[in-house]
DNA sequence: ACGCGGACGGCAACCGGTTTCCATCGGTGA
DNA sequence: TCACCGATGGAAACCGGTTGCCGTCCGCGT
């Protein structure tokens, strides 16, 4: 029975104090390190704590208005990589300004964002961070600036990060990168090498980053004065499986194209393998690019030519401009840049 | 000047109780639903509630013994699409059973490692989940035990997930999937199509899951009764560099061997592209595998023979064992079995 | 020797909730 | 008509911390 195995439980900052012969007031001013305590009166207490490896409540601490903040990060799905690297930046960033940091996954559904969103307000998290394109509907912005509202009002902070903004005088950050441009510049490059019949294997139609992203499609076309035809645009989601199916089924149909621009790198991964498998060479008979410019594009064949997209320093961002403000700070939004990574994927077209 | 705009900050329950003419008890108990409440008070409540937008505080609720439980989850790097994976699974079952999700990135840190934990033990999380392989030395044994003992002294629970076990009688979680089994069983399929100069992409030498898969790959050719040359077995990290790297080397130094099997499904993304850069046909010349099969490995061409591993399978378990214990329950450890997917990049060596 | 001030530490109020215990009230059966 | 009972709601204690306020004690200067 060694001395030890006296820890009965969860102790409190008044068993500390008693054992160490002093106030539970002594005790937190022992800890919390500022006020003035006796030397003698300090080891005792440390040995008592150390006796009992007590750690003060953090949630009782928070109540009493000095506890570690906490920071919220909602996303419809962790696994896609940019969403990966979104969380990784904002992770890193949070508890570099020494924040906690709670993580909710929606699935891409409406109800669960907002279960979330207000046990977050509950939680009293200095920000939440809401992520990714969503339906860019009148109910959305209605729905979202309420949000933004309730948030503001017991003091925590709405960041939409990479989702559109809610028009003026909503409480709220916006953290974005432009998908539209980046769109721009690649399909322009893909013009430039000659190709006419691009094939945009987009998003869900309503999904504001696949719209931005096919706007700039359809924007570089049109600066060059064409008008690309219709059948040309397919819609789909931003996963492996979907750029596959899209491409299988182009290629059933004997479309026509010399080359193809996908949404995202994931949908130019599964594009690639379904023309593989069509013994299609890229790019030699048709050219392809993809977009977000995740770690694995480089290691496709042949490498992607696609979009720059800075993830983790745009969630460093998100965090960095929600946390560093002061209720006189304006409203900001942000709006980062991208750029094109010519890999090997795009080329002239054959004839 | 709407009445709207009174809501002039964070309001408690007392302010709610004062708008609906009633006593805090009472507020407290028509949100609760259990007690009974008249209809009458309970309507007034409610709209007062409405009114001024009131959530309780969930921290403050936490102190008094009701709040939502918190469950932490500590990786190196979420970015890595295995962990990516498991922090899926983890928090999509976290949420199921109600709890929230906090996560904490490492960098691969131990003293990182600690802090979290030690913040993680204050905030009186229901469980710790430590994720990913780790250098497994008797500090590491003493020091993850003496975590485990005073997690379990506040009520919290450490589990382990693919981190090796610590012996009998630390009151610890493990679960693992099995890093020697798979290796063994991918290699032998390798040795099986008759290749004899095996090159091994590696982790960090005292890594544990490095070590497991090493394990495995030895395991393997001693089976067959071959004893592999030692230079075939070079060490790095998970990453797609450092696959790029190792294999440049190898190719560099004029290394002889047919086939390649990577640590990771990263590690050989980068080690095909180093092989492709140097001209050399996959699977013609050389064959190469992967190991955790990760979505992409379907896309890289060829496409990558690899072993699955259940990833968010073990993450959900993961907080399924954690959670669902009583005191009372012997301590588990679980081994989840992983298998090998074929696919092209293995093939009979060219002559 | 006396007064003064600073160092130290305890009491009690407070943070924002929950819950036990008890008082009140209206209705009912004898 | 009166005693009794269940339904209702308030006062106060509690969860586990922090901190303002104040009393005590000690050492110092004059």
């Amino acid at each position: 029975m060694t001395r030890k195995s006296e820890d009965a439980g969860r102790s409190t900052i008044r068993d500390v104090a008693a054992r160490a012969g002093v106030s539970a007031s002594t005790v937190s001013r022992v800890l919390g390190g500022v006020y003035p305590v006796s030397t003698a009166t300090r080891t005792r207490v440390m040995r008592a704590v150390r006796e009992m490896d007590y750690v003060a409540d953090a949630r009782a601490k928070a109540v009493a208005g000095v506890g570690t903040p906490t920071l919220a990060f909602v996303l419809e799905d962790i696994t896609g990589p940019s969403f990966a690297h979104m969380a990784y930046g904002v992770e890193r960033e949070a508890t570099r300004l020494g924040h906690l940091c709670l993580v909710c996954g929606t699935e891409g559904d409406v109800e669960h964002e907002l279960e979330f969103v207000e046990m977050m307000r509950a939680q009293r998290a200095a920000a939440v961070i809401l992520v990714g394109g969503t339906a860019d509907t009148p109910e959305y912005r209605e729905r979202t600036r309420r949000v933004a509202d309730s948030l503001a009002s017991v003091g925590s902070r709405l960041v939409l990060c990479g989702r559109p903004p809610l028009g003026p005088g909503a409480p709220v950050t916006v953290v974005e990168y432009d998908n539209e441009g980046g769109a721009y510049a690649l399909v322009a490059h893909v013009l430039a090498q000659g190709h006419r019949r691009v094939l945009f294997l987009g998003g869900k139609p309503d999904h504001t980053t696949a719209q931005g992203r096919e706007r700039g499609y359809l924007a570089a076309h049109r600066a060059r004065g064409l008008d690309p035809d219709p059948v040309l645009l397919r819609h789909g989601d931003f996963t492996r499986d979907s750029g596959h199916r899209l491409m299988r089924e182009a290629l059933e149909e004997g479309l026509e194209f010399t080359a193809v621009v996908a949404a995202t790198d994931m949908v130019a991964a599964g594009a690639l393998t379904a023309l593989h498998e069509a013994g299609i060479d890229v790019p030699g008979d048709v050219s392809l690019a993809g977009y977000d410019d995740i770690p694995f594009a480089r290691d496709l064949h042949p490498a992607l030519t696609t979009v720059h997209v800075p993830y983790e320093e745009l969630g460093r961002l998100a965090v960095r401009t929600a946390l560093g403000r002061t209720p006189e700070t304006p409203d900001e939004h942000l709006l980062l840049g991208t750029h094109v990574v010519v890999r090997g994927s795009v080329a002239p077209p054959a004839s």
